[in-house]
DNA sequence: CTAGAACTTGACGCAGCGTCAATGTCAAGG
DNA sequence: CCTTGACATTGACGCTGCGTCAAGTTCTAG
């Protein structure tokens, strides 16, 4: 008329793990121990373990389960003592979920800010990990000490630098130069020179944006509207990332990085 | 241009336990270790440390933590990841929350239904409970089991049987019977028998109820209107006290247990 | 008789520290 | 110089509820 440990823990699905822990804790002991040691189990323990595990799915912690079970506590009591706690916890969560709502909101805020004012709508640290497979801002932290070390006189020749090359490129583009051209490879030297100097860019500080990245990030022109605006358009993106791809070609070799 | 540990420990609001574990799990080092083994900790150090806290605070875990601050992780994207995490928490906690207000208007209807049936008005399992100084249900499985095992026509003999006691009370307190009489005396026998059927009672099963439970039920029957009402008032449950008392001062001994 | 399934006890692991315990160091006062 | 008390160190256990080996018995079917 009894079970053997495995049985019951399948007829209460829990496992027999389970059982022999509530064996060492004194919460349902076996009804029997055979000569050879092993645990059996009646129907009094099955359904007490029954009301042990739904309990337990409400979230009463042992020692709670068992003083009400053994009838020290009254369970109304408990449960309700339970339901306090549960409630704190729910307002704890609520605190921490519209925290942190906050949080990504006004991180991604000072990214747009940092976008704008950095790029000029040139986020290329964002297309760096686009790169790597992941978005972000991972370089975020090297690239906002490097701008904000600099002077306000510096960030405003800075930005003036890059507007003026978006504008030559614009400019060539529309005047139907070819990118392979005298004046296309010029843009993209000086376009090289300058994500040269931006700190979190892929080969920066040593020889320059490696191939790779250079060539990714012709690509991405054309591809995102956002900048290819500042070449005019996709047309002028398109121009500026073929120019790219020449000059890569004539003075770029491969990494040999992963 | 560093501090101690303790120094810091109050600087953030923290323990000096906690920054040793965060240095032996490698989240934050001190930036110095002196000659004496102390261990001293910069600027640098406080602001991450800070920035530990913060993070912490929203909930997420010292591994995220690292990855997050080491900068191997987005934030935006950690921090999203945990914001799933924290909203199915809170629908856990929400079905939880309902589980338990559900199961308890369950126990306090069915409550409400044992005491009228059982007892019709009589629960003397709450009593048992308040006299052991807590309100509840404790030997409700106990009786349930007792009485649901009861066929149709043995449940009406009960109820019949303590109305018929009742009654007989009422009508001896109404004829203005002295408690300590002979009248008195035989109801209270059969009180104290009719007490000692109900599983639950302190010392039913044995001799019979406990003095200190007889008396206090009593004293019960006088205070609580639901059950005075049962002997036609106040003053036939009065009646009753007396009559209890002056039995338990003649034929029962003060029990042993604590 | 043997393989394999089921059982046993024992112990570590996890998350994030709190909390001793045993011992060493530093600064101030007698 | 010594003592005292505050503060430091490393080391280790505790808490919650089991999951997950590990090493050794026992049962069961072929």
């Amino acid at each position: 008329m009894d079970w053997s440990i495995q049985d019951i823990a399948r007829l209460a699905n829990t496992t027999s793990r389970t059982l022999r822990h509530y064996g060492t804790v004194g919460l349902l002991e076996p009804s029997r121990i055979g000569a050879n040691g092993y645990r059996y189990y009646d129907e009094r323990a099955l359904v007490r373990l029954q009301r042990i595990l739904m309990l337990r799915d409400l979230g009463l912690g042992l020692l709670a389960i068992r003083e009400v079970i053994d009838e020290q506590t009254d369970e109304t009591r408990a449960l309700a003592a339970h339901l306090d706690w549960l409630r704190q916890e729910r307002v704890r969560l609520a605190r921490q979920i519209r925290s942190i709502e906050n949080t990504i909101d006004t991180l991604d805020r000072k990214e747009q800010l940092m976008a704008e004012q950095m790029f000029d709508g040139f986020d290329h640290t964002a297309h760096r990990d686009e790169v790597e497979g992941r978005w972000g801002k991972a370089a975020y932290a090297d690239g906002d000490a490097w701008w904000t070390r600099k002077s306000p006189a510096e960030k405003a020749a800075w930005q003036n630098e890059q507007r003026q090359l978006a504008a030559e490129w614009q400019a060539a583009a529309e005047r139907g130069l070819a990118p392979e051209g005298e004046e296309g490879q010029r843009l993209a030297g000086r376009q090289f020179d300058w994500l040269a100097g931006i700190p979190g860019t892929p080969g920066a500080g040593t020889t320059g944006p490696t191939r790779e990245y250079f060539v990714g990030l012709g690509e991405m022109y054309v591809a995102d509207e956002r900048f290819a605006a500042n070449f005019g358009g996709v047309r002028g993106a398109e121009f500026v990332r073929d120019a790219m791809v020449v000059y890569s070609d004539r003075h770029l070799r491969p990494s040999q990085e992963t």
